[in-house]
RNA sequence: GAACGCGUAGCUCAGUUGGUUAGAGCAUUCGGCUUACAUCCGAAAGGUCCAAGGUUCGAGUCCUUGCGCGUUCACCA
């Protein structure tokens, strides 16, 4: 049967899928050579697993492009090769976005029971995680389904609370206060990552705090008041450092302290310090150790204060107290100024900092182990620049909260005793006894892990649950590749948390991409309405030409401008190929996939031959430095420039004599285009050799 | 305020330890339905490599300074 005038991508992908599925083709290999080290005979990566809350978007479809062409290739190559897929239950993000849908319906999270809740979340994500899955497949990603892992299989919380308690055991966990920002609105607290900072136009007052002038544009916290706070190097406060300040309208007395967090610049250089609502005051109030008084409630209003403010909600209070204090004569002055305001990113309502019950991991042993284990390139990083990022965030990490008030995610195994309020950590079991009073009554920790602490700990717990003796044969893995803005918070974790739970890095190689922009160079964004859909480039122009054009151009490192243009030209490479084969082909009634050059060659033939080894060999070399735009280039220039527009036409007056020579380039010219474009590349296979050979994506890469 | 980048053709980007005449895709112009492909073929035009200085036999590439732009972190009483 001929083959079409145009390849129609509709027509075979799904089928081509299903022949790789059916073959399994996506497991891991045999590879028989005792002699060579691990490192040479095997290649792995562990997917960074999509949040199991959305469709995938054009920057999944970038690391599918990246990690499936390094796949591939080292299949071809002979390797035993895995690569890992997964999906993130994506605690705040999907408790967000969920919370979204129960408002649709007029309902919020406070409607439901902690247990009902979670089964709810949990049918939800399942859904999306599989329709993710779906669209995984579509883009061609060569992962080994049959080991796939959920961030909440039970297998993968066992090890996770596993982690927790050894930690816990050998010290390296800790309960403390942290100032949290807490929205009164939504009643729960967030992280930076979910604090938008907006600009206000606010009024700056002017207190008379008896021997100093303080500024504030939060008069309401002055009950909260603890010290009044300048900075060493000010003159103008000098002699008044270790004398005391007295809080209007209350009369309390409080000591003038230095600190160089003062901004001598800003309002009148001298801070009243307010540790339990304010985080420059909080971390002031831990240096010289200052008591705290919270005077604002988890709802918002207001609690330690004279008695006519209590029960006020934070604005009201303010009025009130500015009234009051202009009453008395000791608001100098009112100066409007504009300032950042922490907001909710949901309710868009002021976050209100509070002091509460954290645990937090010490991270300096940990750190250092990272750092160590990059500086000797245990780690490599295959850019410079992302070294340079990753250890000065190694370098400044301080102390990790890992719980967080939301119900999504995995609960601390942390039981209180009932009797003498004593904590007990476990591995996930309740436990029977209190160590301390032996009482046997306990309540659980209702706090939930952060997301990252159990993706941090993501390639060993994957590899050591599959039951398929994955970690002794993959761990460390050799490249985890990820995308640039996870950097700080999930790649340098894992290298600290795989090192501590195995003695070993957890991968050999760091690869990070960088963003996918519109034609533009601009971000791409819902409002901006330049969202390019990966599926609808998929429909229309097929998933290798989306592959080509995510990887085109543009080096790995650095973000990508990503054009429809751009997409539409590699759709014309790929039926440049599959012309090419055509040709071939064309009045041929059976082809033999050769793997080895022909005998009758003249001077066309003898140097297409070596063009085509050489551009193999470039594309090795490409493919191992990370440089795929380079490789892409190089297979392009040699199959349109070098094969169709010059050794194709040349032959054209010799066709008969040529054929041996044109079938020898066509096939391997089809294996190194496959990791790039494996989809047209094994339907071309599949026309032409389909009958006597195994499906292209076991086929040798050329030689 | 700090860290890390970027500045090369109209646009988006390559240019690997310094080494012929600086490249690609898209866009543009001209000519072609040549029996694999018009999703094509042939040809052309297009660059003071941000600026200044330095190192060198030689600089797009290395160093210094300046200008412009970006990302992230910190701060915002």
């Amino acid at each position: 049967m001929p083959m079409e005038k145009q390849y129609n991508h509709i027509k075979y992908e799904a089928g081509i899928y299903a022949l790789w599925e059916k073959a399994n083709a996506f497991a891991p290999q045999e590879v028989n050579k005792k002699n060579l080290k691990k490192s040479k005979k095997s290649f792995s990566i562990i997917m960074p697993p999509p949040n199991a809350n959305e469709d995938l978007h054009i920057g999944h479809a970038r690391f599918v492009a990246i990690e499936d062409i390094l796949i591939r290739h080292a299949r071809m190559k002979g390797l035993a090769t895995l690569w890992l897929p997964g999906a993130d239950h994506a605690g705040i993000e999907t408790q967000y976005v969920f919370e979204k849908k129960l408002k649709e319906q007029g309902k919020s999270r406070f409607d439901y029971e902690r247990e009902d809740l979670y089964k709810m979340l949990w049918d939800y994500v399942h859904k999306y995680k599989d329709s993710m899955y779906d669209q995984l497949k579509r883009l061609g990603a060569s992962c080994d389904w049959s080991r796939e892992k959920f961030t909440l299989d039970p297998e993968i919380i066992a090890i996770v609370k596993q982690t927790f308690k050894s930690l816990y055991d050998e010290g390296m966990v800790y309960r403390d206060e942290q100032l949290v920002n807490y929205c009164p609105n939504c009643g729960t607290s967030f992280s930076e990552l979910e604090i938008d900072y907006v600009e206000r136009d606010d009024l700056m007052y002017y207190l008379d705090y008896g021997t100093v002038t303080i500024a504030t544009t939060r008069p309401e916290t002055i009950f909260a008041d603890v010290a009044i706070a300048v900075n060493p190097q000010d003159s103008r406060y000098k002699k008044l450092i270790g004398k005391k300040a007295t809080i209007p309208l209350i009369n309390r007395q409080i000591p003038i302290i230095k600190d160089s967090a003062v901004d001598k610049k800003l309002g009148t250089g001298a801070l009243k310090v307010t540790p339990a609502h304010d985080p420059t005051d909080f971390e002031i109030r831990k240096r010289h150790n200052l008591p705290t008084v919270s005077v604002i409630d988890s709802e918002g209003k207001m609690i330690n204060t004279p008695p006519e403010y209590i029960g006020l909600r934070v604005a009201d209070a303010r009025r009130k107290v500015v009234s009051m204090l202009k009453d008395r004569g000791v608001l100098i002055k009112e100066v409007p100024i504009r300032h950042a305001v922490a907001t909710c990113y949901k309710c868009k309502n002021t976050i209100e900092p509070m002091i509460s019950k954290q645990w937090f991991i010490k991270v300096k042993p940990l750190t250092k182990d990272a750092l160590l284990a990059i500086r000797k390139k245990q780690v490599k990083f295959a850019k410079d620049k992302y070294k340079k990022i990753a250890v000065h965030w190694l370098k400044n990490l301080k102390d990790w909260n890992i719980s967080r008030q939301i119900v999504w995610g995995i609960q601390i195994p942390a039981w209180r005793c009932d009797q003498c309020m004593e904590w007990v950590v476990t591995a996930g079991e309740t436990p029977n006894k209190c160590p301390n009073c032996k009482a046997s009554s306990f309540t659980q920790e209702t706090d939930t892990f952060d997301t990252w602490f159990s993706s941090s700990q993501w390639p060993f717990a994957t590899l050591m649950t599959t039951g398929k003796n994955d970690f002794k044969r993959f761990y460390p893995t050799s490249v985890m590749e990820t995308a640039y803005d996870i950097l700080p918070f999930w790649v340098i974790r894992m290298i600290m948390l795989g090192l501590y739970k195995t003695k070993n890095v957890p991968f050999n190689n760091v690869l990070i991409h960088g963003l996918v922009r519109d034609k533009n160079g601009q971000k791409i964004s819902k409002s901006k309405g330049n969202v390019i859909n990966p599926l609808v480039m998929v429909d229309k122009y097929g998933a290798d030409a989306l592959r080509m054009g995510l990887i085109w151009g543009t080096l790995i490192e650095n973000d990508i401008s990503l054009s429809e243009e751009n997409i539409r030209g590699q759709r014309n490479f790929a039926n440049k190929l599959w012309n090419v084969a055509r040709f071939v082909s064309l009045n041929q009634s059976q082809l033999k996939a050769m793997s080895r050059a022909p005998r009758s060659q003249n001077k066309n033939d003898h140097a297409i031959i070596k063009k085509l080894r050489r551009t193999a060999k470039i594309i090795d070399k490409e493919i191992e430095n990370y440089r795929l735009n380079q490789a892409a280039e190089n297979l392009y220039n040699f199959i349109w420039k070098d094969f169709a527009n010059d050794y194709l036409e040349s032959t054209k007056s010799r066709r008969s004599k040529a054929q041996p020579t044109l079938e020898y380039i066509l096939s391997e010219s089809i294996k190194m285009a496959h990791p790039f474009m494996p989809f047209i590349t094994e339907a071309i296979w599949q026309n032409l050799y389909g009958n006597s050979q195994k499906p292209l994506i076991f086929q040798s890469w050329p030689k």
